[in-house]
DNA sequence: AGCATAAATAATAA
DNA sequence: TTATTATTTATGCT
């Protein structure tokens, strides 16, 4: 999770050459070098008053950001579309499959899709329209699949290169009328939002979409996937329209994205939009379409595989085909797993549970109801998706009252099952309040999102920091004495110096770095 | 499969050693203390080098620095004790334990943490030996205590005016026998490094020398901290702190930038561009107009500019207050900027561009087809990624020969579109003609870097793996679903994908390690 | 325009 | 799994 945001997309690989790499660095190492002397870094505590000001902001690259965070309030955000768009979109292939094709097609070669190198995917965003298709990578995490009507999706670089999408629910986001608007970086950061309408961006564009697809195709078979799909497959396009949520989710929430275009929805503007989502959703399909069938295998099998549970179980064969308890959700695949040990069942996640205990038993562990709670997890992911809410958006509400283990993954994780029965137990219960308590003020008009999170969502890669010469002065003393500090050190650095641990650890390591990187450079200079 | 571990090395530090971590060396260190000196060795010889050197410079702010230097031949590190003392090192704690308090503690008090520069430490170094004391203070953590011994510490400057030290594990620095020579600025910044023995420094030498107080002296015994704070204590520093940077930071640096308002949006007629562009621009613009108001600083500016937009908005009042930096952020200001001269666009960076003009015309600024180059961007950094090169190797090659204005910042700032039309339209062909002939010759299968480079091909670590998208979101579906992947679903993985296993498997622990750190965060954060 | 470095993330070591 | 390192990308600042 991190997230990362960063482009990542780095990619080098391919080229496999080997080289470059190092003696590259070096290169660069050197020019650094010099540039040290002269140089001192730190700025001068009047420079950053001044600074201040400064945005913040700004600068993004792509886009600036400002922070927007915020959120908040009312207007909160705003989205840098870095990317003008539309031209990426182009990419027809979703991800999936062909990948190829599409965006990266053009990019690289075919061959490459998947393999390494490449790059590919066509980042960009756009706001509300374009969007999905990167969407589609996004997904990694869950809430992607949001896809589904209401939300927007936000590309969020995934650090890997990957996007990410985040999807706010038009719904919500909009509060109604409001509108939002997203500014987001490049890299699929966002930036920020807004509200403001949007005007036009009705359309929907595309829709397609359905192929549904989506995801994984398939064939995988078997699988859940199809499951989902399919099952939501059903017609599902069309039925997106309709339902759009769902299908979002679908295949879990995961999304899909991909495609290649675009569309954008956007149209916030009304809450409505749902088409939009929808598209998103199409759009997926598509691509996994193709991508099926090209290759094929490949894509594929992924699906399969995530299905696939840890087990390792060679064997397993598992074809299964469950759906169990599909529809919704989908996931949750079945594998087959063989064989586990009996007891098992307590560690494992209780989508794989099934399959694992008899069938017949499997029902209960521990004295906790995995059917129950199977239900019920079905039904708080159409609940959330009802009020438009995303993975991220309720775990950050969660995490924010009940703690940390509500992140947006325990969602996910929840939602899918992916959980023990003993873990689910316990969650259960604080899902299940808090749902009716948004639910209560979704009723009441309150659908701003503030409410129901509280922040920002946003991925994006984590604002620069300016250390403040005081706080230079103070970390370099202790790098001085002692280049790795402990855990404990580094909090009571941090609460002294009134910065994130986080940001201290970092600090430590890139000086580390720089370190080492200085000495290697002198060495060299020192044959 | 898996094997590869090959290459594994990685670690090279520095020396190439292998070793650990200049922290676990350290204590080592430590405990050995004090025949460090004399014994090791394993260098030889040859070194002789001389040793140290001057250093550039110095012109250390507090003190000067020069550094001393060397040190060292067997020994191996050099010490600069800047602090001395032993004061602090009393630590009687462990590192285990106590840790916490030992360095850290020493350091600063909190009120000079933030204080300023202090000077002073005396800088020298020694080696071993004596260095104890403040190693003692180190240990707090393991490494510290490095202090002990192995290091050397390096007097750097923060640029604030502090200076700091350096202290460089000798083991590390030397790798093995090497030795190695620092030679640092005054500002604290190492300038360079050399390895060759020295001679006869084993004893000391200079050590003394350093005392010298040399340049800063000081006080020496006490220790540097004291200095340290001290200075630190001052006023100032501290209340500068306050101020400016606050805002910035805000909390930790963040910034915040942002305003309420929010814009307008812009048209987005266009499907096209993204809207959004706009709205970021929009507050930036404020952002900027308060800040000069208040705090007029200005270094901001500039920044505005970029981004801003023309939006006008007014109102934002802004408000910011800025406590120094307060944890959260907070402030942002809104500033209202207003409006922009309708040239704007000629400044703005192409990614955001979009927003601003009007939608439809847009497209074009000066004459320049932004459109068209936003495009050529996005397909650049696709084509890069393709032949598996990275931004640093691009900008190095064409640093080369197109000159300067092709650095590594420069190219992501290309990629991002994080720059004016007018700039972007200069550099756009240069880069067509360059990834042109790279193509070429990755065709032909030279695809050997050195070709796009220069360097080297080392064989050490294995090269940081570039997942393209699609191989992206491949993962994050699978992820969503099932955290750990069974062997059999890796190797599937692998094969779809095209990746090797061992990638695969690197990348679901890192995934979930990355999880796992946004999950705490998330706790963290909403306590 | 760059430079220094914070942040993100792949690779490793423990 | 946890902790670090090695590499890259992104960005604040001048």
């Amino acid at each position: 999770m991190d997230g990362d945001s960063n482009d990542g997309t780095t990619t080098e690989s391919l080229n496999g050459e080997p080289k470059p790499d190092a003696a590259k660095l070096a290169q660069t190492a050197i020019i650094k070098q010099d540039v040290m002397l002269s140089a001192t870094s730190t700025q001068s505590p009047l420079a950053t008053a001044s600074s201040v000001f400064t945005m913040p902001t700004i600068s993004m690259p792509t886009v600036s950001m400002a922070n927007s965070t915020g959120l908040g309030g009312l207007a909160d955000h705003l989205f840098l579309p870095h990317i003008p768009s539309v031209t990426d979109t182009p990419n027809s292939n979703s991800h999936a499959d062909g990948k190829a094709d599409g965006g990266i097609t053009s990019l690289s070669s075919p061959t490459q899709l998947f393999g390494q190198p490449q790059v590919a995917a066509p980042q960009f965003f756009l706001t509300g329209q374009s969007v999905q298709a990167a969407a589609a990578s996004a997904a990694g995490q869950c809430h992607s699949p949001a896809s589904s009507i209401q939300q927007l999706l936000i590309p969020v670089s995934t650090g890997n290169g990957a996007q990410q999408f985040i999807s706010i629910p038009v719904s919500l986001a909009a509060g109604g009328n409001q509108q939002i608007q997203l500014l987001t970086t490049s890299n699929g950061q966002i930036i920020a939002t807004n509200l403001a309408n949007i005007p036009g961006l009705t359309q929907p564009l595309n829709l397609n979409i359905n192929n549904t697809g989506a995801h994984q195709t398939q064939n995988s078979t078997t699988n859940s996937s199809q499951s989902h799909q399919q099952a939501s497959g059903l017609g599902l396009a069309n039925q997106l329209g309709s339902l759009p949520q769902l299908l979002t989710t679908g295949a879990q929430g995961q999304i899909l994205a991909v495609g290649p275009q675009v569309i954008n929805p956007l149209s916030l503007t009304q809450p409505t939009l749902a088409s939009s989502a929808n598209n998103a959703l199409t759009q997926i399909s598509q691509t996994n379409g193709q991508l099926t069938t090209n290759h094929s295998s490949a894509s594929t099998h992924h699906t399969a595989i995530r299905h696939a549970h840890t087990n390792s179980q060679p064997s397993v064969a598992p074809v299964v085909s469950s759906p169990p308890r599909l529809p919704t959700q989908v996931l949750t695949p079945t594998v087959t797993s063989d064989v586990l040990p009996p007891n098992v069942s307590q560690l494992l996640p209780i989508n794989l549970s099934d399959t694992v205990g008899n069938s017949t038993e499997s029902t209960t562990v521990d004295g906790i109801n995995l059917d129950e709670i199977k239900e019920f997890a079905k039904q708080f992911k159409i609940r959330r998706l009802s009020l438009g809410l995303t993975q991220t958006q309720v775990g950050q509400a969660l995490s924010a009252t009940e703690g940390p283990a509500y992140s947006q993954s325990a969602i996910c994780r929840f939602e899918k099952l992916d959980i023990t029965p003993k873990s689910a137990q316990k969650i259960k219960p604080v899902l299940e309040r808090w749902m009716l308590e948004a639910e209560e003020r979704y009723k009441n008009g309150v659908s701003n999102l503030t409410d129901f999170i509280g922040s920002e969502p946003s991925k994006k890669r984590k604002r620069r920091t300016s250390f403040t010469p005081q706080a230079l002065e103070v970390l370099n003393q202790f790098f001085e004495r002692n280049t790795h500090p402990s855990g404990a050190e580094m909090t009571e650095l941090s609460e002294k110096l009134n910065y994130d641990r986080e940001v201290i650890r970092v600090w430590f390591c890139n000086k580390r770095q720089a370190l080492k990187n200085t000495i290697k450079k002198l060495k060299q200079e020192t044959p």
